[in-house]
DNA sequence: GGTAGACCTGGACGC
DNA sequence: GCGTCCAGGTCTACC
C-alpha cells in the first residue's frame, strides 16, 4: 500500500461525485466507506486492481498483487493523474467565495473532475456520452471492456480498459452489431486505430504546451468529438475555458437567466463570460438546485 | 457561417 | 406485445 498527498483541499468523494466517470467500467464505487476500485495494466503486462481510500491529506492506494517499486511508482503517477492531486484550485476559489450560487466550491473541495489513466480511455467514454441516454453510455463502456478488455487473473468478469491495438483489431461491423455502438462503431475504430498505429499522439495533450484554442482545435479534429465532447475533454486536460453545452446545459441556463425563454448555445456562452478561464468549471459546478 | 437531415438506441406512450 | 415517437450530439451536404 501507498499513501500519496494531494494538494489540500481535497476530498475523494468530490471528485468521485464530480462527473459521472466513476460508474463506468472498469472503475466502481465502494460505498462504504466512500473508494474507487479500478482495474488497470501496468509494466506494459500485469493487469492489476486497485482500491483508492480518502484519507485527511490525499489517498491510500492497495493492490492485489505484490508489486516492485517500479510498479507502484507507475500506480503513484496514473493514480495522481485521475484524481488530479497536483491539482491547485485556489484562484478559482477566490472568485468562487463572491458567487452565492458557488459557495459551497472551496468547502467541498470541488473543482477535480475524475480522469481515466489514459486519454485514450478519457475520449472513448466521451464519444460514448453522446447522443444517447446515460443508460445507453453504461451499456456500451461495459460491453467495449467486457469484449476487448485484458481480464484480471483469476477473475472471470473483471477487465481492464482495452488497449487501442486490441479495438484496432476489430472491426466496424463487430463494433456495431456486437459491441452495439451504432453510429459510433466507425469513430471508435478509427481512433484506436490511429493512435495505435502512433498517427495520433493523444497522451501527449495531457502535458502540451498548446493554447486551448489549438488544444480545442485539434481534439475537435477527432472523428466523433464535437463542440460538447471536446470541451468535456479539455475540461479534464485543465482547460476550463470552454463550456460543455448540452440540452440539459441550455435548458438550466434558460431557466436560471432568462425566465425560461428559448435561447442557444451563445446566450449559454455569454452568461459565463465573466468567469474568464473558469468559466467552464464555474458552469459545471453552479448550484441549480433552485432552478 | 448557418441549417437540415441522417445516424442509432432505448424508453415512454398509446393501442 | 407491437408500433410510433422522441431525446440525445455529431457529421455531411447544401445554401
Amino acid at each position: 500500500m501507498i499513501e500519496i498527498t494531494a494538494k489540500p483541499p481535497f476530498s475523494l468523494y468530490s471528485v468521485i461525485s464530480s462527473h459521472g466517470w466513476a460508474r463506468l467500467a472498469p472503475i466502481k464505487i465502494v460505498e462504504h466507506p466512500a473508494a474507487l476500485t479500478t482495474i488497470l495494466r501496468i509494466r506494459r503486462e500485469r493487469i492489476v486492481r486497485l482500491q483508492i481510500e480518502g484519507t485527511q491529506n490525499g489517498v491510500t492506494v492497495s493492490c492485489d498483487q505484490n508489486l516492485d517499486s517500479g510498479g507502484w511508482k507507475e500506480i503513484e503517477t496514473s493514480v495522481s493523474w485521475m484524481l488530479a492531486l497536483n491539482d491547485n484550485f485556489q484562484d478559482f476559489y477566490q472568485l468562487t467565495n463572491n458567487e452565492p450560487r458557488l459557495k459551497h466550491v472551496e468547502d467541498k473541495a470541488q473543482g477535480r473532475l475524475l480522469r481515466s489513466p489514459t486519454l485514450f480511455e478519457d475520449v472513448i467514454k466521451t464519444i460514448l456520452t453522446t447522443n444517447t441516454s446515460w443508460a445507453g453510455t453504461i451499456r456500451m463502456n461495459k460491453s467495449l471492456v467486457s469484449q476487448f478488455g485484458d481480464p484480471l487473473p483469476g477473475v472471470e468478469d473483471k477487465f481492464s480498459f482495452p488497449q487501442p491495438g486490441k479495438i484496432a483489431l476489430s472491426s466496424e461491423e463487430f463494433l456495431r452489431e456486437e459491441t452495439r455502438l451504432g453510429y459510433r462503431a466507425p469513430y471508435i475504430l478509427e481512433l484506436a486505430r490511429q493512435v495505435d498505429s502512433g498517427i495520433l499522439e493523444l497522451e501527449a495533450l495531457k502535458t502540451t504546451e498548446m493554447t486551448s484554442k489549438e488544444l480545442h482545435k485539434k481534439l475537435t479534429s477527432i472523428k466523433g468529438v464535437g463542440e460538447y465532447a471536446a470541451a468535456n475533454l479539455m475540461m479534464l486536460l485543465g482547460h476550463y475555458d470552454y463550456l460543455t453545452i448540452d440540452s440539459w446545459a441550455i435548458k438550466m441556463v434558460s431557466q436560471e437567466f432568462f425566465d425560461g425563454e428559448s435561447i442557444g448555445p451563445q446566450d449559454v456562452k455569454a452568461v459565463f463570460e465573466p468567469w474568464g478561464k473558469w468559466k467552464g468549471l464555474a458552469y459545471w459546478l453552479w448550484d441549480w438546485s433552485n432552478v
